[in-house]
DNA sequence: AAGTTGATGCAACCGGGTTGCAAAGTTATT
DNA sequence: AATAACTTTGCAACCCGGTTGCATCAACTT
């Protein structure tokens, strides 16, 4: 358990510190994306400013991605293994509007869009909005 | 001029009010989406929470769409006439990362996406990020 | 041990968005 | 025309996510 967390840091070259430990069992653990103030409440005593650095410095190395949801916050969450941040590794999210819940799909890519030829074309991003597995039972 | 932006008031069920026709003037103006902050800036003075609602009462009509485009803050540019703001009716923006404005591709509608059978389709939103075509010379 | 670097914690700040409330304006009723 | 009912506006205050400055603390270097 330990040694993987430390394996993810290391492998991100991420000094493997408590607070960088903790966070990423939480982002490990979690099945759909978090937001900062999530982040935030799933700790007693957290500092916001501690974790928001930490998501940034995971971000930068690569250990994780962020998506725009429209949900009011910034979410993240864990890279694949193989992920680059390049667009190739873009795929689409989900947002469940009864849950507020967002999730990575990550084998859906984000489909090609054939821009006006005066557009150049840097990143994409593709939120679908609907109602998820859980919610839909 | 005048005549032509109450028509449009009319025509979607809102009372032309001298803050209306104003803030309808300089979305028709406009040729990029516009933010809440920005529009602000365009009168000398203007009050916030009037516009604030001005915007909501125009979308909630159908007069406008917002753009989640992940530049801080919800943008909105004016619906093209026929458009109801159902899923057809989506189109794919632009965010320029030089200029930072946003353009609305009405002529390229969001690809379709087969979502995994146990979730359902809303709505979409989909921004593309890059250099436009002001930009680009 | 002293110095250097990076991480953390706290507080303050910023900006976009939103709401309560009273004043002003508009429309309907008598 | 006067009154009442409703809508719009303006101001102030607030909320919340995000961000930064700064002092302190921990780890590593010399
Ligand atoms: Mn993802
Ligand atoms: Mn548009
Ligand atoms: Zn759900
Ligand atoms: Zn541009």
């Amino acid at each position: 358990m330990k040694k993987e967390i430390d394996n993810k840091l290391n492998l991100k070259n991420i000094k493997p510190t408590a607070m960088r430990q903790l966070v990423l069992q939480v982002l490990t653990e979690q099945k759909t994306a978090i937001s900062l103030p999530e982040l935030e409440q799933k700790f007693e005593k957290a500092d916001k400013a501690t974790l928001y650095r930490t998501l940034k410095s995971f971000q930068e190395n690569k250990l994780i991605h962020s998506i725009e949801d429209g949900s009011g916050s910034l979410r993240y969450a864990l890279c694949q293994d193989n992920c680059e941040c390049d667009p190739e590794d873009l795929h689409v999210h989900f947002l469940c509007t009864n849950c507020n819940q967002t999730f990575c799909l990550n084998d859906i890519p984000v489909p090609t869009i054939n821009l006006p030829s005066s557009f150049s074309f840097e990143s994409v991003n593709m939120v679908v909005k609907g109602i998820c597995s859980n919610c839909k039972k």
